[in-house]
DNA sequence: AATCCGGGGAC
DNA sequence: GTCCCAGGATT
């Protein structure tokens, strides 16, 4: 397939219209007042499916935290992991201190600046490696994330149906070919910048932004047409019961395996039940006494507890219980401590009502 | 190529 | 409620 090229003269122009408007209109960002590769990587990590406004809090305190790579590195992962509570996609902190030990051991604390490195990071694919390699050493590398896809996919009406059959490598290339000399930190960021304050997913500003002479999307009439359509499937409801089991003043929490869904984070006993199952206090205290060989009296209702994932929607009926007699896995923490373990949003709701 | 992986902002 | 977010890893 022949590669994709702008003509000269237009690839200039969507260079020079695209800058002119980054300097007058590009956003303050805490990242931006920084060229320290730890905390760009820091940042690219945290901004993975992450809105802005939602990361710029995280950023800040995890950067006080861990100032640099090698207190990342040695700090314990319980310890990244409560940072980043409530952030989501906890592989996201385990892969980021993983990595962190690996570039202190084979690139002696330094962020790599080669492409090839960056991927084999943990955590770290074309998209962030892109990023890292613009942002933080202004090298000539694309990036194509959810703004750029839109951005350029609408600039050379790439439809839908294209996109399924050609893949993307064609955004790609686009996104490689576009950066001008010498200013490849600047260029991503405004394309960025371009994809979240004009090129919109719905109600795109095509009067306002600088590429709409130059864009076949705003020719087309249809600029709303290019983002990518998504058969959203009908997410599955769970229900569950959860134990928030009491001895003196301490409760039990169970941590997650280290691997997969909420990865290592601490939460009370619960249990996956059927939507119409009855008499659920009687069913919590036999899985207790199954499951962790535990004697409880299941006290009071404390009523649903409800978390919208991405492929299912959970609600937990949630009980108090006094501990009787029994041992068996799980920790009891004491209540004042139960802010120190991370925990899913839904937990640490949980560990707010005691 | 599909699916999993969180949580929240915007509408 | 829906859509989507500065995506990556796994299968």
């Amino acid at each position: 397939m022949r590669p994709f090229l702008f003509n000269e003269k237009i690839k200039e122009k969507i260079q020079a219209n695209l800058l002119r408007w980054f300097k007058e209109n590009q956003r303050d960002l805490p990242w931006r007042k920084t060229k320290d590769p730890y905390a760009i990587w820091i940042s690219e990590v945290m901004l993975q499916q992450t809105q802005v406004q939602t990361v710029i809090p995280y950023y800040q305190r995890f950067l006080n935290i861990f100032p640099d790579l090698r207190s990342l590195a040695k700090a314990p992962l319980s310890k990244v992991l409560k940072v980043w509570e409530g952030l989501g996609y906890y592989s996201r902190a385990r892969n980021l201190h993983q990595a962190s030990q690996i570039v202190l051991n084979n690139f002696n604390g330094r962020i790599p600046d080669r492409l090839e490195d960056l991927l084999r990071l943990p955590g770290v694919g074309k998209s962030t490696a892109g990023a890292i390699l613009s942002i933080a050493f202004n090298k000539k590398a694309p990036i194509l994330d959810g703004n750029v896809k839109r951005v350029l996919s609408r600039l050379i009406a790439f439809s839908n149906d294209q996109r399924k059959e050609r893949g993307e490598n064609l955004l790609w290339q686009i996104s490689q070919s576009l950066i001008p000399k010498g200013v490849a930190r600047t260029f991503n960021q405004a394309l960025m910048d371009l994809g979240s304050m004009i090129c919109t997913p719905r109600h795109p500003n095509c009067q306002d932004c600088p590429l709409m002479k130059l864009c076949q999307g705003f020719g087309s009439g249809k600029p709303e047409s290019y983002t990518p359509s998504s058969f959203r499937k009908r997410i599955p409801h769970f229900f569950g019961i959860a134990a928030i089991i009491q001895k003196n003043e301490k409760v039990l929490l169970i941590q997650r395996p280290p691997e997969g869904f909420l990865g290592g984070l601490w939460e009370f006993p619960n249990w996956r039940i059927g939507r119409n199952e009855r008499r659920l206090s009687v069913r919590l205290r036999n899985k207790i006494k199954e499951e962790f060989g535990i004697e409880v009296i299941v006290k009071n209702d404390l009523g649903p507890f409800s978390q919208a994932y991405s492929h299912f929607r959970l609600t937990l009926q949630v009980f108090s219980c006094e501990y009787l007699h029994g041992n068996g896995m799980g920790r009891w923490i004491s209540i004042k401590k139960l802010d120190q373990f991370p925990m899913s949003r839904i937990h640490r709701e949980l560990s707010r009502v005691i």
